[in-house]
DNA sequence: GACTTTAGTCGCAAAGAGTGACTAATTCCG
DNA sequence: CGGAATTAGTCACTCTTTGCGACTAAAGTC
């Protein structure tokens, strides 16, 4: 990744890999020995008969050991902004990876998205359009539950939305909307965590069910 | 746009003009003369100090006389399919325009997107997308009412939902919606279009509203 | 055994959404 | 002219969805 094509790169593929550690985001950033900013986002540039996609994989590959549970395109980035590499065009992916799987290569580390060290304009774009990929696409796909390892309770998978929306929600609302997308099966364990009564292990397990018969939306305010 | 560079373009930037004739979207191509594909999307190849939102809009008044009402880039599409540029990646934006300031000038023509010509996959691949975009987005930002004139009546709006939800909606229930989110005000003119009786102008006009308070959605299905 | 903590459920009240029927204003046509 | 047809706009009823407090259940703590 690090190995610069001898005529220059003409374009870049990035990847925005994040986990949720407890109670906040995290990205992971490589470290630079010889860059001008010490961290950067893992990136490569294109291999001929690469798909962007194989190539924001490989790149997960390499600084995780497997590849990330949710791989999505972000964008495409460039304007001008600097970036490790000499690409004229970046193009960005969001890779989600549960944390349990999380653990770094050497070079690699975790850092909390509120909390960034400096990297380069371009790739710091690429950190907010993720978030903000994240947040939206929070209720048309399954974000969360590929934040979440296999088997998980109700209460990690309440508080990983919380932790995504940034709200309190109320437990019985969200059980019982949860229940009515048909999303989740309970498996036959249980977690006892210290105190307070244990709880059912369940898993993504999406059934068919009718599309919500539904009128318009019109959720947005500006602009 | 057509001229190619001499030493081959690194990439392109691609704008999916869209607009609404009465039933259908409608996507905007650029006749070739000698192509292989007889039809494309406008493009340029990517000019230096140009941001791509820029150069879009220079591909939308070369083709139209103005820029879009709305402009959003779709993403970056690749992987060794054929482009009408030497390329090897384009970046993809998505255009309205509303349908009355839509003239093409010479060179360009409306086609319906059920019935597209022949053009190259890697811009097939962008049209599709951009209309999966404008679907997904159709709650999430003003779609519609980039689609339509600065005043419009009601029906043309509901219409116009209609259209791109692909279904039939009620008009009570689509009112009291539209009321409930502040998005339009009426204008003192009225309309009359033929038979039936006439119809008040809106023009669209957000107000400050607070933020409808509500949970978790789980509106995905796949996968 | 009483208290605390976490899991899970119930049921009511309020808000939201689907629907048919109604009134209003215009043109069409005999 | 006058009634039918057509399009706009509103009302009121019902059913569904959602927010929320209160409750029961099962574990650990002291």
């Amino acid at each position: 990744m690090r190995d610069r094509s001898p005529r220059g790169a003409s374009f870049s593929v990035d990847v925005v890999l994040v986990t949720a550690t407890g109670n906040e985001l995290a990205v992971l950033l490589a470290r630079n020995s010889n860059e001008r900013e010490r961290w950067s986002l893992p990136w490569r540039s294109q291999q001929a008969g690469e798909t962007f996609e194989l190539s924001a994989t490989r790149s997960s590959q390499e600084a995780l050991g497997e590849p990330a549970s949710w791989m999505e395109q972000i964008g495409a980035f460039g304007d001008g902004k600097r970036h490790p590499s000499d690409a004229d065009v970046s193009v960005a992916y969001l890779g989600l990876v549960p944390h349990e799987t999380a653990s770094p290569r050497a070079g690699y580390t975790w850092f909390h998205v509120a909390d960034l060290p400096t990297i380069s304009p371009r790739q710091r774009a690429m950190v907010d359009a993720a978030v903000k990929t994240i947040q939206s696409s929070l209720d048309q796909a399954p974000v969360a539950f590929r934040l979440l390892p296999t088997t998980f309770t109700l209460s990690d998978l309440q508080q990983m939305y919380e932790l995504l929306l940034g709200k309190r929600l109320h437990k019985a609302s969200f059980r019982r909307a949860l229940q009515a997308a048909w999303l989740v099966e309970p498996t036959d364990e249980w977690r006892s965590e210290g105190r307070g009564r244990p709880a059912q292990l369940f898993r993504y397990s999406p059934k068919k069910r009718r599309r919500p018969h539904r009128g318009v939306r019109f959720d947005f305010l500006y602009p």
